[in-house]
DNA sequence: TATACACAGTATCTTTAGTTACATAATTAT
DNA sequence: ATAATTATGTAACTAAAGATACTGTGTATA
């Protein structure tokens, strides 16, 4: 879905207005389209050849990686002001993607095609500072689920999981079962439900089906 | 320690001839200077300003983090022809680094100011080149890591730990204790040994003091 | 309304990992 | 040579997490 160049502008300086000097607005807005995407929507896949990268409005991307044995890691969620950093390097090197992009929630943002990104690297400072900064955050962002799984227990890891997903929902209602926790945390059914009970009993939540509450603080 | 500039050009060629183009080689050479470090001296330190980023021209040097609670978080080793990807944030934000490099092994390197990053970013198409691999490689790294904790049991860990060490220190006979071994994996000496007793009945590991010989495949 | 299905609860057992405590062997310092 | 230190071995116990199996209960649908 194109739409005018306008539209586009006006989308940019609306989320995207301090991370991006004028002058680079103009020019994404010149070469980027409009799209939208349902939930569960792939925006990327594993194996495709990769022509354009999202810069996200707003929704939320769900990016994870799959696994030999047909598991998938959930690596990071993408918000609005977001990009698939990852992606980055398939363009330099016209490879492939090896990560999975998916609408977690229904997705609004502007597709640019991956040949400006090294003319506008060169070109705009705010852009060479959006690039590394965004490298930056996924790299923050792994390491800091290196520690999780290093250093907390599963229970900790559910609750953290749980906020998190508060935060990026926006609401403290999330409509989850018990085997998608277990799915992105890569453990069972029985044991997420054991430990959710346990936090029920501790007063951090309430359980419901295919809800939990999370209670404040 | 400076050394002149025909020897940096004679290095950075011998170590960097694929990777960067020769007016950056020239470039490098004219801005770095020379340094060397003993082992266990420290390179790049939390909490420091960074005016300087090393390229490795040999040995090894370990990135690590330091947690809440005094426990440091073994990330990757730099080797030959590697930087510290995960440094060129704070050049461009003028921050201090979060990360520790300590040299596993006497190292050689050539220090860089961060003042050039972005100009040679502007100028040298292999500059962006070195600096999206870079990070995407130690991504790559840290997905590697998340996949041994979410999948592997310790047992696995402990032996991929042991191969990975063959691998950089290129030798069969490592030099280490069994408390080294916990530390980087964050468990506790008591269950390294008893792991390590497992292997060695597996034979694929032969125990001695402070030296483990691993078996060829 | 009857039936099938998806989701959750829970008991029991096993495996893996962490803890404590102590013994012994090799190395270094006095 | 003797003592102190460092590294390792191992037993016994506890805790955490995974596996299996079965039950109950809403929800959808035939």
């Amino acid at each position: 879905m194109k739409k005018n160049l306008t539209f586009l502008k006006e989308q940019l300086h609306l989320h995207f207005k301090d991370v991006f000097e004028k002058k680079l607005i103009n020019e994404i807005a010149k070469n980027g389209t409009y799209a939208t995407y349902e939930k569960n929507d792939i925006l990327i896949d594993i194996g495709l050849e990769m022509t354009h990268i999202p810069l996200i409005i707003n929704g939320l991307v769900k990016i994870s990686r799959e696994d030999t044995h047909e598991k998938e890691i959930l690596l990071y969620f993408l918000e609005e002001g977001d990009t698939c950093a990852i992606s980055f390097v398939n363009c330099i090197h016209l490879s492939k993607s090896m990560f999975r992009a998916t609408a977690e929630e229904p997705v609004e943002c502007i597709m640019f095609p991956v040949n400006k990104i090294e003319e506008w690297m060169i070109n705009y400072k705010t852009w060479r500072v959006f690039i590394i900064d965004s490298y930056h955050t996924r790299l923050e962002e792994m390491l800091s689920v290196i520690k999780d799984l290093a250093f907390f227990k599963l229970e900790n890891r559910i609750y953290k999981y749980l906020s998190n997903q508060v935060k990026i929902k926006h609401t403290d209602d999330l409509i989850i079962t018990h085997q998608e926790i277990a799915n992105d945390l890569n453990t069972s059914r029985v044991v997420i439900s054991r430990i959710l009970k346990n936090l029920e009993q501790e007063g951090k939540i309430k359980l419901n089906r295919r809800n939990i509450h999370v209670s404040k603080y």
